[in-house]
DNA sequence: ATCCTTGCAAATCATTTGCATGATT
DNA sequence: AATCATGCAAATGATTTGCAAGGAT
């Protein structure tokens, strides 16, 4: 896919990219701790570039959760609306077929071409709400 | 409200507060700006604290959106979900209300208490996603 | 008079950028 | 060999913090 745009295959590439599908959800800071682990010489602005580059190309996705941290994730595995808990900072997953319903109301009466993908929820988890 | 918690009631937090009701939807540096149109020498650090106190006693909230910065807004008007449009940035408003079948499945099936005051959708407004 | 608040400046944290060196095609 | 990508360091922008001076009670 990076040669098609006449882009080079580099190992930092490489990291960044196994890192995020690795895991799951992570912020710039996280995904270059982990390609550290393999690769301690690598800079936390070539992880910027790269998350950058990844997204341009479709194969990372980010997200804005709780404070303002961006975390990205794996485009090519299926979307998923996040829950994030206010009270613990789980990151849960749903169906982005749970908004199906709004997501149609929102276009028939706005015209608003809701990006399901990108959606997160703020909240309490099960053990944090039920006290 | 201040006094209760034995808290001092100051000019710049006054006009903190008014600036957030009078904006509708801001980020700490756009409170900044209106405050100073009023009184010049606020301190943006003042600002910064004072949206964290305002947020405390429940007069204000505020939610994260696109790059993530975070905009505050009255916690005492009417809660509203947020739509962000990502091509020209336009903030539309939606009754909470439209959440309230995901809201209701969620805390069914997960236990997840949905903060329904904090919700961004991004995507594309009518006239950016028309084409 | 007390002690909370502010302003200021410096510290911190996240992210971006310029530029020379090094790597991929 | 020709460019593109990286590392480094410095720049930038946002937010936080320490501390002395000022203000509300």
């Amino acid at each position: 896919m990076l040669r098609e745009r006449g882009l080079r295959l580099t190992a930092q590439r490489q990291l960044v990219l196994e890192a995020v599908y690795d895991l799951g959800h992570a912020t710039p800071d996280q995904v270059h701790c982990k390609v550290a682990e393999t690769a301690a010489g690598v800079n936390i602005s070539t992880v910027y570039r790269t998350l950058e580059l990844l997204e341009d190309i479709g194969l990372v996705t980010h997200t804005h959760l709780s404070h303002g941290a961006p975390t990205y994730h794996a485009a090519l595995e299926e979307q998923h609306v996040h829950l994030v808990c206010r009270g613990c900072g789980r990151i849960d997953e749903v169906q982005p077929s749970a908004l199906d319903e709004v997501s149609a109301r929102l276009k028939d009466d706005r015209g608003f071409q809701l990006d399901v993908g990108h959606v997160s929820f703020f909240g309490k988890c099960k053990s944090c709400a039920g006290g």
